[in-house]
RNA sequence: GGAGAGGUGGCCGAGUGGUCGAAGGCGCUCCCCUGCUAAGGGAGUAAACGGUGAUGAGCCGUUUCGGGGGUUCGAAUCCCCCCCUCUCCGCCA
């Protein structure tokens, strides 16, 4: 949610957003200052009754205290008709109110200057590739396949026993995943974050919180009969931690890191592109998540995309940052970098991470503040979070890129003491 | 799931229809005193919204005692619904 003032103030510069991002349409801006307008002014008229009114009250306990009754009833009389309309006036408020903040979630976070303007993912800018992308003298084979070489995934009996895109890991397909987890939560730990376990389902007002509500309803599961979603991020569950909370200017910075399943329904292409474990409904993710001083939030988001390249480093994976244009941003975001590894086999980039920085835009719906001085006004806090990392496409670009000519994969050397094994053997 | 108790300011806790935004305590901030420390004294200490100011300070007002609705001229206080916490029972990894 952006700031009212900034739509009161500079309509110019959010209907600029609207149209980079390309959602929603700027005429919303107008709509939305003229019910300002309206509820205003019924504030005002609600509050000088009120006020009046109290006035009267007060009076009339000072007269029955003095026995004064029938000087009461005259004044009681009077204010009944007040009654009626106050509520009038509390039901015009309430209404404008309403439509005010419907409107209001529909307006996008205004993208940060350094973002460069564009309509789709062709405009992104690739800011710098990482490593070398391996070379083979055979023809490598996609992950998929030495996947089901090694018997690592099961994609079938997933489809069976749940759906499509929900995959079972097998013998060290799953010694993987296991050890991917602890080698990303202890680096995240290493690197400053404070672990933390959260629920899997979040209710309505958490997503609302972090922006995956109302705009993006069709990216989660839902739970209608108690009114859950399952997390399509973990990052919904872990910022809404401090929703609705004044923090003291030294609990600034919070960093947390947490390992969950994440659910995601998006209704995706078919094909190569979504093969194997390109896209899945279900996958698992080691999420980054902080919570900072205003001031602070740029540094941050450097700092928070070091943490995760740092990580593709250590397991020596060929990778770029691409930075997010206008058009291919998400409604919530001032400013998105995504990490891409390279997929030897594929021969292609795969995006294993998001690293955002939401500034106060979350904040501001969560209600998270900080007191800046022990006395001081409480203000909104900058959120950011990002990926540390995705397993899926992490384990296809470690599969495909490692494959040797024997079939068999051998895992980078960071890996072994997580994984228990240091490569997955051809089959005897 | 059943039965009971309870949700009040940063925290603890009083308050059962009118001068209660709310006693008292703790914490915190500032000041005084004490040559340091400890102790003591005094003052202050919620948020949101609206109006007025320069979208500052200040001032005026409204709302908020878990949430929503109702009764009343007037609700922390009475009534209804919901949520949450705790205790006991049941069930359960």
């Amino acid at each position: 949610m952006i700031d009212l003032d900034t739509v009161r103030n500079h309509p110019r510069r959010v209907k600029e957003a609207l149209r980079a991002k390309g959602l929603g349409s700027p005429d919303l801006v107008d709509t939305l200052l003229e019910v300002d307008e309206t509820r205003r002014a019924a504030v005002t008229e609600l509050q000088e009754t009120q006020s009046r009114q109290n006035d009267l009250s007060q009076q009339i306990g000072t007269l029955k205290r003095e026995g004064k009754d029938e000087a009461a009833e005259e004044i009681i009389e009077k204010t009944s008709q007040m009654k009626e309309t106050i509520k009038r006036l509390k039901d015009e408020v309430q209404d404008a109110e309403t439509r005010q903040e419907e409107l209001v979630l529909k307006l996008p976070n205004i993208p940060h200057p350094s973002v460069p303007v564009g309509a789709d993912e062709s405009d992104n800018e690739v800011v710098e590739t990482f490593g070398n992308p391996p070379t083979f003298d055979f023809d490598p084979a996609p992950h998929w396949e030495l996947a089901d070489r090694h018997n690592l995934v099961d994609l079938e009996r997933g489809a069976k026993v749940t759906g499509s895109g929900f995959p079972f890991y097998l013998g060290k397909g799953a010694r993987l995943q296991r050890g991917l987890l602890n080698f990303f939560l202890d680096r995240a730990r290493e690197r400053g974050y404070t672990e933390m376990q959260s629920p899997l389902f979040v209710n309505p007002k958490s997503a609302e919180g972090t922006g995956q509500l109302p705009d993006k309803d069709d990216l989660m599961y839902e739970v209608p009969r108690d009114d859950f979603y399952p997390i399509p991020t973990a990052e919904v569950p872990v910022t809404n931690f401090h929703r609705d909370e004044i923090l003291s200017a030294d609990d600034l910075p919070r960093q947390y890191c947490t390992y969950s399943p994440c659910w995601r329904r998006e209704a995706g292409s078919y094909g190569s592109e979504v093969r194997g474990l390109n896209r899945l409904h279900q996958f698992d993710k080691v999420e980054l998540v902080r919570i900072v001083h205003p001031d602070e939030s740029y540094r941050a988001l450097d700092e928070l995309l070091e943490d995760a390249e740092s990580a593709l480093d250590a397991l020596d994976l060929p990778y770029r940052r691409l930075l997010m244009c206008t058009g291919d941003m998400g409604f919530t975001q001032a400013k998105v970098y995504d990490l891409e590894v390279w997929s030897a086999a594929q021969e292609r980039w795969l995006e294993v991470s998001s690293v955002s920085n939401f500034e106060a835009f979350q904040a501001r719906r969560m209600q998270i503040r900080y007191r800046p001085e022990p006395e001081a006004k409480p203000e909104l806090v900058h959120t950011l979070n990002g990926s540390g990392l995705a397993f899926p496409r992490i384990v296809a670009a470690l599969l495909e890129n490692n494959q040797q000519p024997d079939g068999s994969i051998e895992l980078p050397e960071v890996l072994h003491s997580y994984t228990g094994f240091a490569r997955i053997e051809a089959e005897a």
